[in-house]
DNA sequence: TGAACAGTTGGAAGCGCTTCCATGAATATA
DNA sequence: TATATTCATGGAAGCGCTTCCAACTGTTCA
């Protein structure tokens, strides 16, 4: 049927561990020999049988990734960082695309399985506690992404900063009255965010006033979402008025703005004029709607995160490493700064 | 170390064959022993080596697909269909996204290598002529989505009817002089897309006139991209005066009606008012840009390719089957069309 | 001249499973 | 009672590879 190391040995008259041997450049093997196996193997048009070789040698030279669909834009660039790197190690990349957490356990058992994969990569969710053991008993390799545990590596994003660099561009283009529009603070990327802009705000010796932060919790993802971000904008736009009134506003997410920004067309609200906006994620969207946001290196979070998983599967003591990312500020229309520097497109 | 069914069949006293077939729902074991060996398998909580199953059984149940991520939004859709599907039917998916032929072309003979998938979907892009004999001589199932091939399984989106409804659509709301911008004739995409428009016209009595259709092919795919339809949508108003003045444009795709969009505000064209346009694919951003366009099911067409790619494995020997899946109109505002019907959101 | 050693090589064992065949027990049939 | 027939079961063989150990060939050195 199909070739197997017996057909190339028998055909090139050497034994099946020195065919084993050429075909893994194996130094012990004379450079002749490796000439004549090496040929028959062209010409049998020899294929290695990927499950007998993992089988035998104990490597899968696979990974999974469980990923949440929700992200969308996220999604797709933190896996072509991811695969692209994949492709250059050698791996094989399982994807594990989810709704919701309990596929995400799912799919946890699923890697977890003997034999069934080198590493894990775990994006945008919280690490069940339960899991954790299971992870160091078996010694599998999990890199966490948009996410963080203590015990294992991870790689995140640093929304306080961010936050406060979105904050700070707003200050710097005169405005002393900002409101914030943010999702529930049950979620961490909500309050580093608020924090972020409470910091910025108290660098410039401004009050943080409770009753400039609008948090709506309606539809999925906390309140990141689309009509959680409309509903917060229609709130405060009806609180905006008189001389205390808000001439612009940090929001926790693109999604959010998204929303927003047809909040406020409906209500006659102009972005920037009436009132300035700066956001966070840097999604495709945002660039059309142009926003001014704080842009998350999403490519090269998926390459880190399978160096790390790399570096993991090489030396498995070694402590965990968090490693984290400055988003950058990318400055669009809706903060009404008069250069717009859009140098993406 | 891990516990194999050696360790099962000791502890429950029984032999390995009787174990695996416990494992495996054989019929023919009594409801006694598979009682008892099952409940072992639950005490030293046993978890199958997946590759030796895989080794010994010749199945993987593994897939891969091959899909290119300039796709965006219809990648993730479409993958949500794939993954959701694969996940009911216990098949692990191995995601290959690509970023040009030339990958694809690697990640073909990856799939193909003895023994690593069961079958493979490849996406949006068209089949390079040479993989055919060889899917065709190691039998394995391959299914085209968003491609057609004689030879194998496809599935794909009626571009030409759709054009034909969404030039309808403009015909319907009065106008009678519609033009077209197109990318490169040098896809069936392109070319069937024109011809729906053009059968439009000719439906409603109206000449089908070269000067009226705008193709540029500059930047990536071909043309189906942002800067190429700004490009036409410049050249289309730069011609656009008179009484011969194009009212309508039926644009090829959502990207380029991006483009079309900031170039007809640049040059102060408004959409609907002076331009009405109706375009393809409803990505995300058709929404918020209030793109009227036609809509390929995406989701839908991720869960056939992979029931497709499972009707294959079962029956290899049935005629290579092809399903078309028609497009439906998404009205919203850029056609100018009184009463928006968006249902969607 | 013989011992020690490095460089190659062949092939058995083993990875953990599925499957087939032989066997034995239990039941049905003449 | 003797003989089929069915149902359960044990375990060897085999999937295609890697790896280890033994063995064989030359060389080198005392």
């Amino acid at each position: 049927m199909s070739v197997t190391i017996y057909d190339l040995a028998r055909e090139a008259g050497v034994g099946i561990g020195t065919v084993s041997r050429c075909l893994n450049n194996h130094p012990s093997v004379s450079a002749e020999t490796r000439a004549k196996v090496l040929d028959v193997v062209k010409r049998l048009s020899y294929q290695p049988h990927a499950y007998a070789q993992r089988l035998a040698s104990k490597k899968t030279n696979t990974i999974s990734a469980i990923i949440p669909f929700f992200t969308n834009y996220f999604f797709i660039q933190v896996l072509q960082g991811v695969q692209d790197k994949a492709a250059e190690l050698g791996f094989d990349l399982i994807l594990y695309g989810v709704n919701n957490p309990s596929q995400a356990e799912y799919y946890l058992r699923r890697s977890l399985q003997r034999g069934h994969v080198d590493g894990v990569m775990f994006f945008s969710m919280s690490l069940p506690e339960s899991y954790v053991p299971k992870f160091q008993q078996i010694r599998l390799p999990l890199v966490l992404v948009d996410a963080y545990h203590p015990e294992f590596d991870s790689i995140s994003v640093r929304n306080l900063e961010g936050a406060t660099m979105a904050t700070r561009h707003l200050l710097k283009l005169g405005h002393t009255n900002i409101a914030m529009i943010n999702a529930s603070l049950s979620t961490q990327p909500a309050r580093d965010r608020m924090e972020g802009y409470r910091i910025a705000l108290a660098e410039a010796g401004l009050p943080f006033r409770n009753d400039r932060v609008f948090i709506s919790e309606i539809g999925k993802q906390d309140g990141f979402n689309r009509e959680a971000g409309r509903a917060s904008m229609e709130d405060l736009i009806g609180k905006n008025s008189g001389k205390d009134r808000a001439t612009a506003v940090f929001i926790a997410s693109d999604v959010q703005a998204m929303g927003a920004l047809e909040g406020a067309a409906e209500l006659g609200v102009r972005v920037p004029d009436d009132l300035a906006i700066v956001s966070f994620d840097d999604i495709e969207l945002a660039q059309h709607a142009q926003l001014t946001t704080m842009r998350q290196p999403m490519y090269e979070m998926g390459v880190l995160a399978l160096e790390k998983l790399f570096a993991r599967m090489k030396s498995p003591d070694s402590a965990p490493s968090l490693t984290t990312f400055l988003p950058s500020l990318i400055v669009r229309r809706s903060c009404g700064a008069s250069v717009p520097s859009e140098q993406l497109v």
